[in-house]
DNA sequence: CACTAATCCTGGACGC
DNA sequence: TGCGTCCAGGATTAGT
């Protein structure tokens, strides 16, 4: 389900809730989720910690305690949110933090269960973090080097998109609007783009990410804030999920192919870059 | 490196 | 109403 902008909202509705609190109980009913980590594990490590600071990076969720971190990535289904203790767990819900005072829960809903969960010890290296791309919303990129490593592949850029080792945080929607917005064919093999077309491809990427979040993500089936409100990105798709419609750019219906197992969405019409 | 398929799962949509 | 099939925002792995 999420994508970076999702995951971007999630993290801005949730931190409040949460710097500053100490983590009092935890439930697991899923152990697999926590892999390599026991339920019993987790728990000891989160008990009686303080919440110093919740983060992104990519699609990861960091939620940095006095004595290491929760890294927490919500894959397809994943709903982060805090609720009261008095409002019943949902049926799906996977795991919750009991936070003092307030009587709050932090909570993943996650009904595919493909979500995971793990602490990394303060001094430890965050090993999923550590191919992690480059953060696609910052300005920091060094981009001749980018431009070099993504012109390495062979394979269609759109595919390429997906890889969180160079742009982290696009996922199977934004990489399609992106691509329209860009002009970009997502079957162009991404080391044939030129370097114009890739400055347009960043450009474009960031756009589409950041008008998401300004619209609170997109909500399909699973996503909602954490506080039950719905992101209305969805509402301005324009390739995603519109198979057959006439493209708003030159009115070529808009098709659907697949490319590594994934549905792509593009304009024959205007994607011919 | 790249392509393909399979895998981890549940549930909603759709066709009959 | 019920059942079978397909599909889904992600990521990893095995085999070719």
């Amino acid at each position: 389900m999420p994508e970076l902008p999702e995951v971007e909202t999630v993290v801005r509705i949730i931190r409040p809730h949460l710097v500053g609190r100490t983590i009092t109980a935890a439930r697991f009913s899923i152990p697999r989720q926590l892999h390599p980590q026991t339920p019993r594990e987790l728990l000891r490590a989160v008990k009686g910690r303080v919440i110093r600071s919740v983060t992104r990076r990519g699609k990861y969720i960091l939620i940095e305690l006095d004595n290491g971190t929760l890294l927490v990535h919500l894959r397809m289904t994943g709903r982060l949110y805090v609720r009261p203790s008095s409002i019943p767990p949902d049926p799906h819900e996977r795991a919750s933090f009991s936070l003092d005072h307030s009587g709050d829960v932090l909570a993943l809903r996650d009904p595919r269960t493909l979500g995971t969960i793990r602490f990394f010890p303060a001094q430890a290296v965050i090993e999923p973090l550590a191919a992690i791309g480059v953060e696609p919303l910052e300005d920091t990129t060094d981009f001749d080097a980018l431009f070099d490593r993504v012109t390495r592949h062979t394979i269609a850029i759109k595919p390429l998109l997906l890889n969180q080792t160079l742009f982290a945080g696009i996922g199977n929607i934004y990489a399609s609007e992106a691509l329209w917005q860009a002009g970009i064919d997502p079957r162009k093999p991404a080391g044939r783009l030129t370097r114009p077309q890739f400055r347009k491809l960043a450009d474009s990427i960031r756009k589409v990410l950041l008008r998401a979040i300004e619209r609170g993500g997109s909500t399909l089936k699973d996503f909602a804030d954490p506080e039950g409100r719905a992101g209305s990105y969805q509402k301005e798709f324009v390739v995603y999920g519109h198979e057959g419609e006439a493209c708003s750019r030159c009115g070529i219906p808009i098709v659907k192919i697949v490319q590594a197992q994934r549905s792509t969405y593009f304009c024959k019409g205007c994607q011919k870059g």
